[in-house]
DNA sequence: ATACGTGCAAAGTATTTGCAAACGG
DNA sequence: CCGTTTGCAAATACTTTGCACGTAT
């Protein structure tokens, strides 16, 4: 079970390297989001991230930040997510597949996480019907607290 | 084969019902922007709606057409798609619950229509397990347009 | 050394809001 | 009549761009 899985620690690396082998120069304002995407288990909006690095004393140009996220999308080291409430979000994809999706609070606009094997099957089929690289799911519905409440 | 059908005619009407039904006035602003959704097969951003009015003579003010969408959503009358390309689209919901998802080409941003059976009973499940109200899946990839080029 | 990366501020889109007039029930 | 709906313009939210400077290779 070992070959194939890459942890989240190792993103950070394997993104480096992609880009690096793509002729990117790896200047401060990409490492520090490259290492705050890959500390997060769930997605992020680009002011969360900035947020959170001035936080760990290290401010980034909001617009680096968007850059940079350019950047990673565009090699498909990172997936964008729109939930249509608030910004964009972003969050590490793992080079393994491994992935899950979301749900968006009706209520707060919250975002969950969740998985199913039997769900990623389907749609896998039909993306490779359908000539697709990649997909997102986005349920909607209300999050754990707003059922509770 | 009749029961619990309603056409993509009916579904102006439907709406309109079950706003009426709110306590909502029909003015024609909405008047025209259901009629201009239910004459569409699938989604449409606010812009190319105004667009498409303006062509047919009702000019209607572009806040008008955010603020009919919104009470739509709200009433689950029509489904918002965001593709994370340009602006929001907004498709009418057919009561029947039947609907198609959406393939997002990489290349010219263009929007397609897909639709599986077996993906639908697999979501299904994951939507009651989830507690979710309703589901949206995106593809992205190649157009046939693009993949043709 | 030299081109790429970064930060700031300004510009651009997309969408929402305030307000007065028009209008539906 | 009264309160909702509408259109306009202004405001806001989010993201992108221009440019001068810093810095990795």
């Amino acid at each position: 079970m070992r070959i194939g899985i890459i942890t989240t620690m190792q993103w950070a690396e394997h993104a480096d390297a992609v880009l690096r082998e793509a002729g990117h120069r790896r200047g401060g304002a990409r490492h520090a989001v490259v290492a705050a995407l890959s500390s997060q288990e769930c997605c992020l909006t680009a002011q969360e991230l900035h947020d959170s690095l001035r936080q760990s004393g290290r401010t980034v140009g909001v617009a680096s930040i968007y850059r940079v996220l350019d950047l990673l999308v565009e090699r498909d080291l990172v997936e964008r997510v729109d939930t249509g409430v608030g910004s964009a979000r972003f969050e590490a994809r793992q080079p393994s597949g491994e992935h899950h999706h979301h749900l968006v609070c009706d209520d707060c606009g919250k975002v969950e996480a969740f998985a199913d094997e039997a769900l990623e099957r389907a749609i896998h089929e039909v993306e490779q019907r359908e000539g697709a690289r990649a997909h997102h799911i986005l349920l909607r519905g209300a999050c754990t607290e707003c059922r509770a409440a």
